[in-house]
DNA sequence: ATACAATTTAACCAACTGGTCAAAAGTATA
DNA sequence: TATACTTTTGACCAGTTGGTTAAATTGTAT
């Protein structure tokens, strides 16, 4: 088997994900992923069972992946600041080249919570919020970051600021156009703007 | 024909409304929608022809309506620290009754993205932010918020931590859970801390 | 070559979905 | 009351959906 030839099981996966992530679990068409992954929609079922249970799998391998990232940023060198720098930086890579993602995980993870729990269990993150979370505070008492900042407000508002221009695109998108905004440029501008929003309101 | 005794119309479009928010476009049904409406599926499409066009009916009522609301917020007495927190203290309460209305929202305007023009001609949105946007600007010639301060960012990072606990409520909520973080506290917390950040962040 | 298991397919199916239609029920007008 | 209209309904339909099955094909160990 060479490394682009995947087997059946593997390409199952890559297009139903590709499928799901773009119609959604109730618009996403069992016979659509079978077309995009090239086999039998039988196959489906041969080897996923139902829709409910290929769902969850790709679900869950993409959405393992990409969190998985997000706490190696922390576990760089330097100063908490620029660990926030290096966290927005993999972040907004890494919606800039899923742009559909966003949109997707929030409305499956509302349709059906239970997948959060198995997403948490299979990343260790109890663990590494832990570590984050400590690092933050000794941040606080060595007076590097404004002691009245809470930290779990921190985290929501870093994530808040990074991802939400990709949730709420069609509509700012629509009225910036209305004062000639790129929206390219926007979010361009947004790389350095958001390390300094957070950057200018937490330190000391 | 009383106050609380709608005609069927009406009657359809909030019925419409509830079942689109629940179950998105493609998960709701129409018996579902007629069920709650205690009707016969087919006056369902003898008013509103398809479920695309009730959709739509449905959708642009309840937004706009909703949208309509925010605007108001700025068109209040007081320097533009309180009217950001008129803002915010507003925003708050609506996403406090319609938990479900952001993730059903920002979904479907994905989903079909020509929904915006058609919201955005409704309300006199164009108009409304040019006022709000000179607003900003008066405020950074006067000295009182920060000179390098871009104002569509900062528009965007105001409605970006109001709105995401909520889209990503699930996720949020089951984290913290394991910190023993009650979310109903978290989200209370945010009313006044949200505004304290912003107001850090932009203040000259 | 043969037997056996794993993979893949075409054909099929029952349930469901949005939508239609002709008839019935209600309402106003003369 | 007879007439014309709007509103409401039950029965129905064609297309689609996730899922099944038996057979064919391929792979593999003996």
């Amino acid at each position: 088997m060479s490394e682009n030839e995947l087997n059946a099981e593997h390409k199952i996966i890559e297009a139903a994900a590709a499928v799901f992530v773009e119609k959604g679990y109730e618009g996403a068409r069992m016979q659509q992923i079978a077309d995009k992954a090239g086999i039998n929609k039988a196959l489906l079922h041969y080897y996923y069972r139902s829709k409910d249970l290929l769902f969850e799998k790709a679900f869950l391998t993409v959405a393992s992946s990409i969190f998985s990232k997000f706490f190696d940023a922390f576990n760089t060198e330097g100063s908490i600041f620029e660990k926030i720098e290096n966290f927005l930086t993999l972040h907004q890579d890494l919606l800039f080249k899923h742009r559909k993602y966003p949109v997707f995980f929030f409305n499956e993870i509302t349709r059906k919570p239970e997948l959060i729990k198995k997403l948490i269990s299979r990343l260790d993150v109890s663990e590494k919020f832990e570590k984050l979370s400590q690092q933050f505070e000794q941040e606080k008492r060595d007076g590097i970051i404004r002691s009245d900042i809470e930290v779990p407000h921190l985290m929501v508002n870093i994530v808040s600021l990074s991802v939400f221009p990709y949730i709420g695109r069609p509509i700012i998108q629509e009225i910036m156009s209305e004062f000639d905004v790129s929206y390219e440029k926007f979010l361009d501008e947004r790389r350095s703007m958001i390390a300094q929003f957070v950057i200018n309101s937490i330190k000391a």
